[in-house]
DNA sequence: GCAGAACCCCTCAAAATCATTCATAATGTG
DNA sequence: CACATTATGAATGATTTTGAGGGGTTCTGC
C-alpha cells in the first residue's frame, strides 16, 4: 500500500494538518506521519521557506497573512476526496433549463466539473466569477456568463462593482456558493471582503433555492467578511464528517442538510483509487 | 484488449490522477498505470515541459497557476517565434503608469506575458477580454479588469453586451488590437463578430496609440467582420517576413510599421516556457 | 536561578531517487 | 518489406533524502 510518502505528499498532509489545526507539533506529525522528527523538522524548514507556516519550539503554526501570494497553498486543496463528492451531490440538484450562479472557490469548482458531466441537462446557464470553473466549460452545449471586474489572481475570480452591477442586472433560479465559514450565529464568512459582496448579491438575485456547499471542515468557523445569515439559505451540502448535532441544529433553522455521499447509489462514475 | 496504453493515453490518466490528489509519486503511478519508473519520470518531464505539473523528488505537483491554458494555447499557434517576438516588440511599447487594452488572441496574450516579464514596470492597468491573458497575472504588482460577458471556450474569452457595456465605462492610453486579417481596402478583419464588436468598442475609448498586433501571414487576408479602418491605427506592429510594399503602403497611410526582431538582440530564449 | 528534560543543529552513513546510456520493441513511412 | 523514428525498460554512477547520534540550547517546574 502506501510505502512511504514522498516529500511532497508528506508536505501536503503537513499543510493539510496545519490549515485545520493551526499548530503541529514535531512529535506528533512525526508518528502521524511515519517519518523521523529530523525529517520532519526538515519539512517545516521547508513550508516556513515557503512562507506557509512558521517554526517554533517543538512545532509550528499556520502563518496568520494568509491571503498573500500563497505560492503552494492554493496547490494543497485541503480535502479533495470530500469536495469531490459534495460537487457531484450539489450538481445533481440542478434541472434542465435553469440558471446558475456560482461563486468562486474549489468546492464551487467541482460543482461546475460535476455539472458538466452530466449528460442529461439541456440549457443550462451558468453565471460566475470563478475564472477556473468558466475554463472547464466544453465549446458547446453549456452557456456560460463570466463576471468582469477586477481580477484577483490567488483565487481566478473576478470582484469588485464591474462584478457586482453587472450580477444586478441578471438573475438565476439557483445559487452554489461556496463559503469558508459556517456557524449558527454568524452564518456564512469568507476572508475576503470581494467574495463576501459577490455571494451577497448572488442570493439577493437567485428567486430559487441558495444552496452553499463547504466540506465539513468549515463548520463552526467564522471568517472576516459575512455572507449570508442562516435565514437566506436553503440547502447545505457537506460531507459525512459534519455533526450531528450541528445538522440537527441547521434543520432546526430550517436549512436543509444534504451529506453527499450518503446514498452512494448507482454512480459507477469510474474513477476507484485508493 | 489494451494490454498497455499509448503514452498519451498515459499522460491522460497522470493528469487526471494529479487533478484529484495535486500529488502524485513515480512508484505509485508506476504500479497503478503498468509502468516501469523510467517511463512514469519521462511522462512527468512531458507535462513539466507543458507547464502542466511540477517535479518533485518521488514524484510530482500539479502546477498551481495556470488551470487549464495548454489545451489551447500549446495546440493552435501558428507562428509561435513570430508572435512571441512581435510581443515583445509589443509590450516594449509600454510605459509606467498607464492603462491598456488587449484583445483576445494568441498574440496579444504574447503581449501580456511579455509585459508581466518587464521589471521596470509600475502601476499598469490591464483592461482585458483575454481570460488566458489574466490568467497569466501573478498575485502582485498588475491590476487586470477582465470584461465580463459570454464565455467563448474555444478563444478563452467574453464578448457581447456585457463587455461591450462595461468598456464604454473605462477607456485606456494604449490599445493592443489582435486581428486576423489586415489589407489596405479593408482595414483590420477578424472571424468572429462578438470579438470585432469588443476590438471596435476598445479603439473608440483608446485615447493614447491603437497599437495592431499580427504576423506577417495576416497581411492580404479578409476575414469576416470589419474592426477598424486603417485610419484608426496608429502602429503595426508583426514580423520581418512582411513584403517592403505593404510596409511602404501602410505608412502612405500614417500607420508606423514596427518589425519586431529588427533588433535580434541576445535573447536565446528559444523555445519551450514563456 | 537550577536541574532535568525536551528540543534543536550539525555531521555522517545508509537508502532512495535521479539522470543517463544503451539495447530492444513498437510504431510509422515510403 | 525495409527503413527511420519513437517509446520502453534495465543498468550505471551521481545526487538527494533520510534517520541516528553527539553536543549545545531552550523550555519547564521548582
Amino acid at each position: 500500500m502506501s510505502k512511504s510518502l514522498i516529500p511532497a505528499q508528506r508536505r501536503q498532509k503537513i499543510l493539510e494538518y496545519l490549515q485545520f489545526h493551526q499548530v503541529a507539533s514535531i512529535s506528533g506529525l512525526a508518528e502521524m506521519l511515519g517519518a523521523s522528527e529530523a525529517t520532519i523538522r526538515r519539512d517545516l524548514e521547508w513550508l516556513e521557506a515557503e512562507g506557509i507556516a512558521e517554526r517554533t519550539h517543538g512545532g509550528a503554526v499556520l502563518t496568520q497573512r494568509m491571503p498573500l501570494e500563497p505560492p503552494y497553498a492554493r496547490s494543497a486543496q485541503a480535502h479533495p476526496e470530500e469536495k469531490h463528492r459534495i460537487g457531484l451531490a450539489a450538481a445533481s440538484l440542478v434541472r434542465n433549463g435553469e440558471t446558475i450562479f456560482l461563486n468562486s472557490g474549489t468546492t464551487t469548482t467541482q460543482v461546475m466539473h460535476h455539472l458538466l458531466a452530466r449528460q442529461d441537462l439541456r440549457d443550462v446557464t451558468v453565471i460566475t466569477n470563478n475564472v477556473t470553473a468558466a475554463l472547464a466549460a466544453p465549446s458547446l452545449g453549456f452557456e456560460v456568463v463570466l463576471l468582469g471586474g477586477y481580477f484577483r489572481p490567488v483565487a481566478t475570480s473576478v470582484f469588485g462593482h464591474f462584478a457586482t452591477a453587472m450580477l444586478r442586472q441578471v438573475s438565476a433560479d439557483r445559487a452554489f456558493i461556496g463559503v469558508d465559514g459556517i456557524t449558527l450565529k454568524y452564518g456564512c464568512t469568507t476572508p475576503a471582503s470581494g467574495e463576501a459582496e459577490i455571494a451577497q448579491v448572488m442570493i439577493e438575485r437567485t428567486h430559487g433555492s441558495v444552496i452553499v456547499v463547504a466540506d465539513h471542515s468549515k463548520w463552526g468557523v467564522v471568517s472576516n467578511f459575512e455572507i449570508a445569515s442562516l435565514e437566506s439559505l436553503d440547502i447545505f451540502v457537506t460531507d459525512m464528517g459534519l455533526a450531528s448535532e450541528a445538522r440537527s441544529a441547521l434543520e432546526a433553522r430550517s436549512v436543509h442538510v444534504l451529506l453527499a455521499g450518503e446514498r452512494p447509489g448507482a454512480d459507477g462514475n469510474g474513477r476507484g483509487e485508493s
